[in-house]
DNA sequence: GGCCATAATATGTCTGCACATAATATCCCA
DNA sequence: TGGGATATTATGTGCAGACATATTATGGCC
């Protein structure tokens, strides 16, 4: 068997059970909008456990493809949300991961008044003063994405990182951990400043990925990232 | 209790568990790449089944928060990967849920050789005809992206569907129901034509999204979706 | 000392059972 | 007939025990 310690029959693990009723939504065996069998049943049908079953169910309620509620029973979605996961790695991985060599350079460093709608998403009064840094990220020593910043310098440490020698994102990730957020990208016109550091000219169309993260407690950081041409981001479904 | 049948004590679900071992994380008692605890000391500790545990720690795991692997524990990821899940609606579903009202245009249908990227991308032989389609997808009668479509005629009915009156998109997703695929998304500046059906000046920076998607046995579709100034997709981490 | 077979171990999964919960169906009474 | 209390039902979660699997650690052999 593929897993454990029972029975077994025709089908094994959850794995092929998921397969299977994956097979018969494909077929239109199970038709989109329509119910399918109950737990109990296609337990006794695959002959495994009904938590077996659950668990391939389940699976497939996550992954968009089935609809289930309480009493209600399961269904197949009608129009079913694709969903897509995109894995965010830290600029470095992401440039090594291409065989290329990560370096950057921190152009400017300050504390500054943030601008209203970067204070207001983030949650904190107008007028308090927030770190400010404008990181240009190379591979191979050519320009790869140019990234503004602003950090709430409350939960910094002190003395301060030096953010010169380690990128405040990897700073970040290995000592505020675990937060959440939200990602925005869009596509959009490089600006004069943008265009000088990037070498390119401006208009020319920028890959833009904005990021808030906090804690439960506390606001983190806003980043905006502007990648250069060519940039792509890859996800499977 | 929260879920279920057994003892209790202090914590109770896994979504309690889990919590608990997120704060840890977060509070550094367990510390970015070290090891913690077994499961079954886990389990004994808060009073549990070690399934239970098992469950809180595989759901970290899938979030990229912890790392596991057999024999050789579990550890608290050093970069943590950050994954933020995307969905992808229908479009007619992503402009009503803005309140505006659908419509597109089919700007173009014929049976074509597809480019040869696109082609070898499908897995298809070169020389082989495709079905291609332009259409304009409309928000409130204004412009809101502009999609070119290779499909796999094969996988059609006969008689065709009307995709005057039916979207591709949406004929397919309630007709060829869970395939796989993957996603592309990157910024272009527009080109004369798609400048000009999307009304804006040549060079804008349009957000593209590009999707390719299969079934086990054979390609089904290859979309390009170039979408106008303004456009932007929120993710939550 | 290096290498391969073997033991040890933590996670992965399954069974069978039970109770919890949410949502729908039903019934009863005004 | 309407509406609210109650029964029913399918999923959600839990427990204990067991076996499976992938790796790592170990030990013996040459």
């Amino acid at each position: 068997m593929t897993g454990a310690g029972g029975k077994a029959s025709g089908s094994r693990g959850w794995e092929d059970i998921r397969a299977e009723v994956l097979r018969r939504i494909r077929a239109r065996e199970w038709a989109p909008g329509a119910q399918i069998p109950i737990e109990e049943e296609l337990a006794a049908e695959f002959g495994v456990a009904r938590a077996t079953v659950n668990r391939a169910l389940r699976d497939l309620a996550e992954a968009g493809v089935l609809e289930r509620r309480r009493k209600a029973g399961t269904r197949v979605a009608a129009l079913p949300v694709r969903k897509a996961t995109l894995e965010i790695p830290v600029i470095r991985q992401e440039i090594e991961a291409r065989g290329q060599v990560h370096s950057f350079q921190v152009l400017k460093q300050a504390f500054m008044e943030p601008p209203v709608p970067v204070a207001s998403r983030l949650g904190l009064p107008p007028g308090i003063k927030l770190l400010y840094l404008e990181t240009l990220h190379l591979a191979d020593g050519k320009p790869f994405a140019f990234e503004t910043r602003w950090l709430n310098s409350e939960i910094l440490p002190r003395p301060m990182p030096d953010f010169q020698s380690l990128s405040a994102n990897e700073w970040l990730v290995s000592h505020v951990a675990y937060v959440t957020g939200d990602i925005a990208l869009s596509a959009e016109g490089a600006s004069p400043r943008e265009a000088a550091v990037l070498g390119v000219t401006p208009g020319t169309a920028l890959f833009v990925t904005e990021r808030m993260t906090w804690t439960a407690d506390s606001p983190i950081t806003f980043v905006r990232l502007a990648h250069g041409p060519g940039y792509r981001v890859q996800m499977l479904v």
